[in-house]
DNA sequence: GGCATAAGCAGAGGTCGCGA
DNA sequence: TCGCGACCTCTGCTTATGCC
């Protein structure tokens, strides 16, 4: 097998698709046969779409044969479109980057501009994947009602804690999400919070956990551009789907984070104050503030490494100006 | 014989270059 | 930008080997 990354390449709508054609089919079909229906080969474009589906806990694969999962049978069969839209958040939050990405941005503006550069920077994603999956979160967080038009992400917990208690269908128990990271007793975590359909369930000491930020301290100068240092809320492997197979809608279990940040207050791009006294910083110390569409804020130079960072913004802005 | 470890192999799925 | 398809990588399974 190859380097497994645990969040998807391609949007929820493909994958959606895809899983609709192995439904139709009866709920299990070969990989061929699911491209043949879409009049497809099976190329790696397209097992980048089946690999997504899996990911998003709609499709499990196994020796080339695809079956859609109890999740996308709970989407399929939603009493009404409110528990349908539900479900989709659910099946779209079943990566954990795009759980922490929702924490992340909870009720503030996606840099969708700059948001590439956080997956590779925060999130270790490929260099080559990183614009592929900011489309598909952002796409996806559109399509399932967490992103808005002014491009402000939701706030997942309270979204589920809306939602109306689960009416069960009659299918058993769903396995434990299998991209859920193992739960210890010590944090008080539950393993397996999230019913995610018969998605496989490989020994959590089998799995990498859920991918944590690969900087989560307020050192990462991306995070601190968008005010997303040691002061706020860190993104946790934490689950995300706040409904329990029991059918009560519970709130999702948080591990102890920081003191929660005014969300309500944050601008949708946090700007961080100008030193207010200038005589204080140190002559080894520069400071380059950055404003556009999207970003307001400054960046502290103390080492040569952090220029490296100011030219790949500033790549990043050519990019943008040539558009 | 039982267990631990290494080696070999198959296959899933990600990568990459190319073309439409 | 998207799809194709060859190629590459590496996990998990099976088998072989060595040690007790």
């Amino acid at each position: 097998m190859p380097k497994l990354i645990d969040y998807p390449r391609t949007t929820y709508a493909s994958a959606w698709e895809v899983a609709e054609v192995v439904d139709d089919t009866g709920g299990k079909c070969t990989l061929e046969t699911c491209a043949r229906k879409l009049d497809r080969k099976v190329s790696g474009s397209f097992k980048a779409i089946v690999g997504s589906a899996v990911k998003f806990g709609l499709l499990t694969s196994k020796r080339e044969l695809l079956s859609t999962t109890t999740l996308f049978r709970r989407i399929k069969h939603a009493y009404d479109k409110q528990e349908e839209l539900l479900f989709h958040r659910e099946a779209f939050l079943t990566p954990p980057l795009f759980t922490q990405l929702c924490r992340k941005f909870r009720q503030r503006e996606l840099p969708v501009q700059m948001l590439d550069v956080m997956l590779i920077r925060e999130f270790d994603v490929e260099e080559i994947n990183a614009a592929a999956v900011a489309k598909a979160f952002a796409e996806g967080a559109r399509a399932v009602g967490l992103l808005n038009e002014h491009n402000t992400v939701g706030d997942i917990d309270q979204l589920a804690a809306q939602a109306p208690p689960r009416r069960e269908l009659a299918s058993p128990v769903p396995a434990a999400n299998s991209f859920r990271a193992p739960t210890t007793p010590a944090t008080g975590e539950t393993q397996g919070a999230v019913p995610s359909g018969d998605v496989p369930n490989p020994a959590p000491a089998q799995r990498p956990p859920a991918r944590e930020p690969a900087t989560p301290d307020a050192t990462d100068a991306v995070a601190s551009l968008f005010g997303l240092g040691g002061a706020t809320e860190t993104p946790r492997a934490a689950p995300v789907a706040p409904v329990a197979a029991t059918g009560t809608p519970q709130a999702v279990a948080e591990v102890p984070q920081p003191a929660a940040p005014q969300r309500t207050a944050t601008p949708a791009v946090p700007v961080r104050p100008l030193p207010t006294a200038p005589a204080s910083v140190p002559l080894t110390q520069f400071t380059v503030r950055l404003t556009g569409p999207g970003i307001d804020t400054q960046l502290e130079i103390t080492h040569e490494d952090d220029l490296l960072l100011v030219q790949g913004f500033l790549e990043k802005i050519r990019r943008q100006l040539r558009g």
